[in-house]
DNA sequence: GCTTGTTAGTTACAAAATCAACTATTACAC
DNA sequence: GTGTAATAGTTGATTTTGTAACTAACAAGC
C-alpha cells in the first residue's frame, strides 16, 4: 500500500500519546509509592468511590481480575486498603483505603491534576474539551 | 481532592482508548501471522521505509532497543526480513522485509486503513482531523 | 437434602516486558 | 600503535502480565 501513514493510525497515534503522556505520571506514583500502573488505578477508583467490591472495579476499570487481584493484595501489604468480607454472601470483599491509603490518594490527586493541565497547556479549551471527548467515545466501545 | 474525575485524567483516557482501539487490530496480526505489537511495528517501520538499521527504527518508533532485537529475531525467523552486515562499519545491520513480510505488510495496510476508518466512523472530518493533530502533538514530547 | 450451575476471588504456569550487563566494533586522544 | 570511550546490537536475570484452572460460597431445580 503506497499512501499508509504509520503516523495516521489511530491506535498507533494513541498508543504512542498514551505512553507519552503516561510516563511522568507514572515515575511519581512509582517513586513516591512504590505502585505500579494496576495499583494506582485500583486506589483512585477506592478514592473516588470509596468502598467497592473487586468486581465493581473491574467492571468500572475494564481491568480482568486477576489484576485486581493482585493489585489489591499489593496495596493491602502495603497498607493502602483494608479489606471486609460481607456478611451476608461471603464470596465478597468490600475495600476501602486506609489513612494511609487516603491521604496517597489526595497527593496524587493534586498531582494529576497539575498534571493533566500541563499536558493541555498550549491546547485551546476547545480542543481539549473535543480531545476529551473523541477519547471517551473511543474507550466506550470496549470488550 | 473533592473534585476529580478519572474519567477526565488525560493520561488514563489516553490509556483506556488506546487499548480499546488496539484491541481488534491486534487480534489479526496476532492469528494471521503471529505477531506481537513490537513485531507489528518493526514490520510496519521496514514496510514504509524500505531499509533501516535496529537503531533507526529505534529512533523513529521511540522503541528501546532490546525490544526492536527480540522482534526483528522473531522476524527473522519466521522469514519476514533479512539482515545485511554494513560493509563500512560492521556493527550495523540492514534490515529489509522479504517477499514474504512485505507480502504480510502489505496485507495489513489494507486491514489496517480498512480498521482506521471503522474507527472514525461516526466522527466529523473535522473532529477527526483535530484528534489526529492533538494526539500527535502528545506524542511528540517524548523520551 | 443432593446435584448442577454460577459467581467472587485466587493461584499456577507460561509468555512477555524491563533493566542491566555484556560482546563486538569503531573512534579518538595521545 | 595503545588505551579509553562511544556505539550497535544481544543476552540474562528479574518482574509483570496473560490465560486457564482452581477453591469457596451461593442459588436453583428436583
Amino acid at each position: 500500500m503506497s499512501d499508509f501513514e504509520l503516523e495516521q493510525f489511530l491506535p498507533y497515534l494513541l498508543n504512542q500519546a498514551a505512553e507519552a503522556s503516561s510516563l511522568e505520571f507514572q515515575q511519581v506514583y512509582k517513586d513516591r509509592y512504590g505502585m505500579l500502573r494496576n495499583e494506582w488505578r485500583v486506589l483512585f477508583h477506592l478514592g473516588m468511590y470509596g468502598q467497592l467490591t473487586a468486581s465493581e472495579i473491574s467492571f468500572r476499570a475494564g481491568l480482568h481480575k486477576t489484576k485486581i487481584s493482585r493489585a489489591v493484595s499489593k496495596l493491602e501489604a502495603r497498607r493502602f486498603l483494608s479489606r471486609d468480607r460481607d456478611v451476608e454472601d461471603r464470596r465478597v470483599e468490600h475495600l476501602k483505603l486506609t489513612a494511609n491509603g487516603r491521604s496517597a490518594y489526595i497527593d496524587l490527586c493534586a498531582v494529576a491534576q497539575r498534571y493533566d493541565a500541563a499536558l493541555l497547556e498550549g491546547f485551546s479549551t476547545e480542543d481539549a474539551l473535543t480531545l476529551k471527548a473523541l477519547l471517551r467515545t473511543l474507550a466506550q466501545r470496549r470488550r
